[in-house]
DNA sequence: GTACAATCTAGAGTAAACTCTAGGTCAAGT
DNA sequence: ACTTGACCTAGAGTTTACTCTAGATTGTAC
């Protein structure tokens, strides 16, 4: 099977202008017909995917394009890849670690300010006093 | 205490340009000297990496912005405030899952390869084959 | 046989978040 | 007095990753 670059881009979500754009940077070269349209075939359906997970992990469409470089090369460029794959993994992992860090001071932040905010009602409640300005 | 621009880049480690576009932006507005220069405050620190803490959970500036103009308004907004670090946590939450999912499918590609690779390197060594083509 | 829908190319435009330049002020050191 | 270095503003330039426009072509439906 092979797909016009509008099934193309209806089946894997990335707008026609994108996918010409990709081709322009060499990450996904379709076939041509012979009349010089494109011609996505079956399996750069996997190959598109391949690439949207590298996007969002935050590797940059430079990198992408040295992976599909070696990928354009064939076998003989697995290892290569595969270091890629492997340092990029690491990156993310780490990336990964902070956000989660980054999670967790959030929820302190919530935290206090929930009690703040509890504070502020509390005394509201309590008519103590009638100043909104309880909690700094 | 309170900081020059130069002083303030350098302790924060945030470029003397990106604080004044940051100024511009209302993110972090200091107050000024005498002779019209910038005086950051002790209490501007916290704040500043509270920004970048925000920033690199993927909060856009505008959003950042918002956030700013509500805590430039006092303690009234602190309920509204909390909404917004609630909402940020929600997205960073799922955000952080999905890099997880990705994590676990690079790590199944590269375990992959490493099998590939195993296996060609096997077939060289047996030399059932002097082919390099072994694996597709 | 003509309208239309989808495609093509080259190149311009956009948005976000900086980053830098030019031209000017001002206080401190020599 | 004068140079130097840090600062000021307004506005232009950069980078990344698209996104769109204009003008031409082509295959199909009526």
């Amino acid at each position: 099977m092979n797909y016009s670059i509008g099934d193309f881009s209806a089946i894997t979500g990335i707008s026609i202008y994108t996918l010409r754009y990709y081709e322009k940077e060499s990450l996904i070269i379709p076939a041509r017909k012979e009349n010089g349209r494109r011609s996505y075939a079956e399996s750069d359906i996997a190959w598109i995917q391949f690439i949207k997970r590298l996007k969002d992990t935050g590797m940059p469409i430079r990198e992408i394009q040295k992976y599909a470089k070696l990928r354009a090369q064939g076998v003989t460029t697995m290892a290569d890849r595969m270091e890629m794959l492997a340092r990029h993994r690491a990156v993310l992992k780490e990336e990964i670690g902070k956000l989660e860090e980054h999670l967790s001071n959030l929820d302190d932040k919530i935290t206090y300010y929930r009690t703040e905010i509890r504070k502020c009602t509390n005394l509201r409640e309590d008519r103590r006093t009638a100043e909104v300005s309880c909690c700094t």
